[in-house]
DNA sequence: TTAATAGTGTCTTTCAGACAGTATGGA
DNA sequence: TCCATACTGTCTGAAAGACACTATTAA
């Protein structure tokens, strides 16, 4: 008994914080395959999910061990953030992806940065001029826009994200969270309607009695994690 | 060239208000063929994605027409509302369904219960007392959760679901109204709170300067559709 | 009249938005 | 000193919650 051949794939699209230039950055990976489809293009990292995975998330385990040498700290969620599914998104068949917003952690970006080098790239996830695989760039700009109403329906759920994508810096300032929270949202917040959100009992956040140096104006608290 | 072989399904979760008892219903069906598992189980509606469905979309419809002989009149998202995949959810081999919450309206309601009669089923979705097939039950659970988590965050999402599952009927009071609702976000609003909701302006609904009768009450204003 | 449900008025609390004011460092 | 950024105080207006009040029918 046989049955229908559809290629299911899962798609991960990492995301990082850029303290150095205040973006949210996407990891893409040159395709490095002669034999498969877009080779020498850039995409985000996926590939099929394999009888022997067992499960969809041993499936994305594998892919992110296998892809970015590292395993991720942080996901979404259980669901996938987007799922498309067509004839014509992949010359090989029909083939549905299951799209998973993943958050980067510090040593996944360097270790990626120096062992995977030329083959890899970040980007503004907010801003991609560069024309990728598949139809990558449209998952991208669809679950970046889904990300976005997400976290302006729920301030809680945009909280906790920004400061999952701040979890790889050891100490970082309020004005930095928030930095963090208005690219979540896309749009700028009052400071004080912002310091108001932060449930300081709940959070996973410490104040370190430590202020920040060098700076050409009042220190900021540092926070870090308990 | 092979691909792995994961089976991928679609699964409907076809809703329903019911309001000769004030719940919403979910359609199931008998499962009729012998050779397939969980036989003369009752189960949501689904069946494999086909290569020449061509896309996810069709495949919901193909299995919609087939299944309860009728077109779904609106989709919950594009998007699944639920994915979940692996080997023993299926006995045939590794499976992942794609669950659709999907509002049905009254002609599809009569039809199953006509032409379908003993082979299907309406029940509380939010108590359902029997065991089906697969994994359904946990699957409607997690959806119909989801469904809930999803209306109290955007009391906009909730009185839209609340007017498509009115929608079979071509007139209603805002007491039935408010009913529905809280049945999606599963607790009881005030009336007057409920009624500031209501953006009169923006909804297609009419005010049709009717009243209903034979109530030993104030008899209520009915609405009706533009 | 009463029972029952429809619908409204309004007080109170909460909270976001706005923005001025104060604090604290470097140059 | 001033400039820049951090942080706080507080007024205002919008909207939710609570709940009493009025309205309109049948029995």
């Amino acid at each position: 008994m046989s049955y229908p051949s559809i290629i299911s794939t899962i798609d991960l699209m990492p995301i990082y914080y850029d303290k150095s230039d205040n973006k949210i950055k996407i990891f893409l990976s040159k395709r490095n395959n002669p034999n498969e489809p877009f080779f020498d293009s850039f995409a985000l990292i996926g590939g099929f999910i394999r009888d022997e995975d067992g499960d969809i998330e041993s499936a994305i385990k594998r892919i992110a061990r296998d892809k970015i040498d590292a395993d991720l700290n942080w996901f979404n969620s259980a669901n996938p953030d987007l799922v498309i599914g067509n004839k014509i998104r992949d010359p090989r068949g029909f083939a549905i992806s299951h799209l998973y917003t993943v958050v980067m952690g510090l040593d996944i970006y360097i270790n990626s940065s120096s062992s995977l080098n030329k083959n890899s790239l970040y980007v503004d996830a907010f801003d991609i001029n560069l024309d990728l695989a598949f139809d990558h760039n449209h998952l991208i700009q669809t679950a970046m826009n889904k990300l976005t109403l997400d976290c302006r329906l729920s301030y809680l759920k945009a909280f906790t994200i920004a400061l999952n994508l701040l979890k790889p810096y050891q100490e970082f300032t309020l004005s930095e969270l928030q930095s963090v929270y208005e690219l979540l949202v896309q749009e700028k917040i009052d400071k004080k309607t912002f310091r108001r959100y932060i449930p300081y009992e709940i959070d996973p956040i410490l104040r370190l009695n430590k202020k920040t140096v060098n700076k050409h104006a009042r220190p900021a608290e540092l926070y870090g994690w308990k």
